[in-house]
DNA sequence: TTTCTTATGACCAGCGATTGACATAGATGT
DNA sequence: ACATCTATGTCAATCGCTGGTCATAAGAAA
């Protein structure tokens, strides 16, 4: 492959000239500019990003840490990431930890190692020292962290009340919520305490279960719902907080013959295309991923260029009223 | 960040010795392996990849392109060439097309300049010159390319042929396949051909059509699938080419009144989650796809290694039988 | 004319490894 | 006693690019 040096040859400019209009330092004639641009062309050169990052001591490449990549909540972050990403010319290393503290580790230190720019760590809650003293940005989305650099949030309190309100105001009189993955501590417990907050509220029977025998990239909880539904009778609207738990409860429920959303009411978390796959397709709590995802990527930017950022973002949830209430 | 440096001097050895140890080159003993190992524990020691990588021209990093990655099936995928690339000790720079071919070759552009030690192309079809003379192999995943050094594909064909023959032994008499995503062109042309062929053989009546107009990221085929059904009223069995189109056909069922499987069976393709997700679940052509993530991460690393591979893999596809047909 | 600004050349150290050539020296074998 | 193997050191080049320091020179501005 061609290198800075032919390109200065070919070009009969010098190596500094060259690598000057590469990086926009100094003065250039736009002749010059041209010229250069001109022969890389020929040359199909391309900068060797290698050598780029180990002068500049950091590439721009960032460190993308998931639990899961399978499920949709996590297929759909992961897109928008790099999505985003590629708009400020970011590229996505992708890490699946599969929830495990130990393979969550050998990732930062692989991140370390490549000298990425900023890794983002989503969900679950472990904390470690290899967190610290990390000479990178680290940003967590739905996930608390003392050391990160900054978290991003949904509101998941107000996602609770507003499943909870939604289905009171829908004639549900015995309220679930089934707590699953992603779930393991703070986010799903805003969750759940505004749902109760809300049943307490309004007087309404209520019941928080965690079906947390979740196997990953298995997602399977039917047999956790069966049971929940077997020990709270009489249940006429559930919260799940995800759609695929949501999908399995309407699964559960037509294997029991129970007509949704006529004898019983379900409503979802995230709003992943899943929700609006099943028959009937489900009423959710929609995250705003895509913004949540661009938030992340800004973030490792504006750090990287010296900048502040929040330590904490939050954005807001709303309700997308579908078949299942 | 500690380097090798460090790691020499606290060690009482030379850059040279520990470099040796690192990349097991020449004599060492156990005991200076050991110590060197100690050091590096001690100072927290990260390899610089870059550094590491400019000097030996090649990284351990591997260039997935997929054009979509919320659908699925690639977020199946992805996850599985995750795994098989950790296991083997690479790295996944994940890529999404968004089955543009100006973003995909711009992808190639960067996975040149990144050195990877190889790319793995999802899908699509696509032909350009960028895809020459590459300086590592490009391995495809069910995509047909002159360039390419290996093709990983599933036995379309028989998938096909089992998804007729399934829903003929179930009783249908007029069939329709509906094709899709990632169906430009090859796979899916055999698919039909192998459904096609059986069809002609049992002379049964069928029809097969193409949801062209398919938004990437959307998954949206409602309306084309209101519209074939339409137009070939009669229709009692679907073979849809993937799992998403079969979940929304079930859907488009529902809301016309007809029961699946009673009045109209559904066979999907793949075998993704949601297709276990729906009601009733989604009878479905399995393609192995961990064994094919696993022989795409292979290859690259063998013809790292020297050796060669073949230029076209086949797999086996399997049908599950669920409850829609 | 002098001073600035613009545009480039010429050099070169440095980033953090790898790798090869060659030297040295103790241990082992015959 | 001599060859051989094992284990390390020494030294330096190399990978491709960044970015700083100077030097140079032409044209513009004062």
């Amino acid at each position: 492959m061609a290198t800075l040096k032919d390109v200065a040859r070919r070009s009969g400019l010098t190596v500094g000239t060259v690598s000057r209009v590469l990086n926009n330092r100094g003065y250039i004639s736009e002749q010059t500019r041209q010229r250069v641009y001109d022969v890389m062309k020929e040359l199909d050169y391309q900068p060797n990003e290698m050598a780029r990052s180990l002068s500049k001591k950091r590439s721009n490449t960032i460190g993308v840490i998931v639990p899961h990549v399978v499920h949709p909540y996590f297929a759909k972050l992961i897109g928008s990431l790099e999505q985003a990403a590629y708009d400020r010319k970011y590229k996505i290393l992708l890490f699946n930890s599969q929830g495990k503290d130990e393979k969550e580790e050998e990732y930062i230190e692989m991140c370390k190692s490549n000298r990425v720019a900023g890794v983002i760590l989503c969900s679950d809650t472990f904390q470690t020292d290899k967190f610290r003293n990390l000479s990178f940005p680290l940003i967590t989305i739905e996930r608390f962290l003392d050391e990160g650099t900054a978290g991003i949030e949904c509101d998941n309190y107000r996602g609770g009340v507003l499943a909870a309100e939604h289905l009171i105001a829908k004639g549900c009189t015995s309220l679930l919520h089934i707590g699953g993955i992603r779930n393991h501590r703070k986010p799903a417990d805003e969750r759940k305490e505004g749902f109760e907050d809300v049943c307490k509220r309004e007087h309404i029977k209520y019941a928080s279960v965690e079906s947390s025998q979740f196997i990953y990239d298995e997602m399977d909880y039917y047999s956790s719902i069966d049971r929940m539904l077997d020990e709270y009778p009489g249940t006429d609207g559930v919260f799940a907080s995800s759609d695929v738990i949501a999908a399995q409860v309407l699964q559960v429920c037509a294997r029991r013959g129970l007509r949704v959303p006529e004898q019983m009411k379900v409503i979802g978390y995230d709003d992943v295309n899943v929700a609006s796959l099943t028959t009937p397709d489900i009423t959710t709590i929609r995250q705003p991923v895509k913004e949540m995802a661009e938030t992340a990527i800004a973030m490792i930017d504006r750090v990287a260029g010296g900048e502040m950022v929040p330590s904490r973002s939050l954005f807001p949830v709303t309700l997308v009223e579908r078949g299942s209430t």
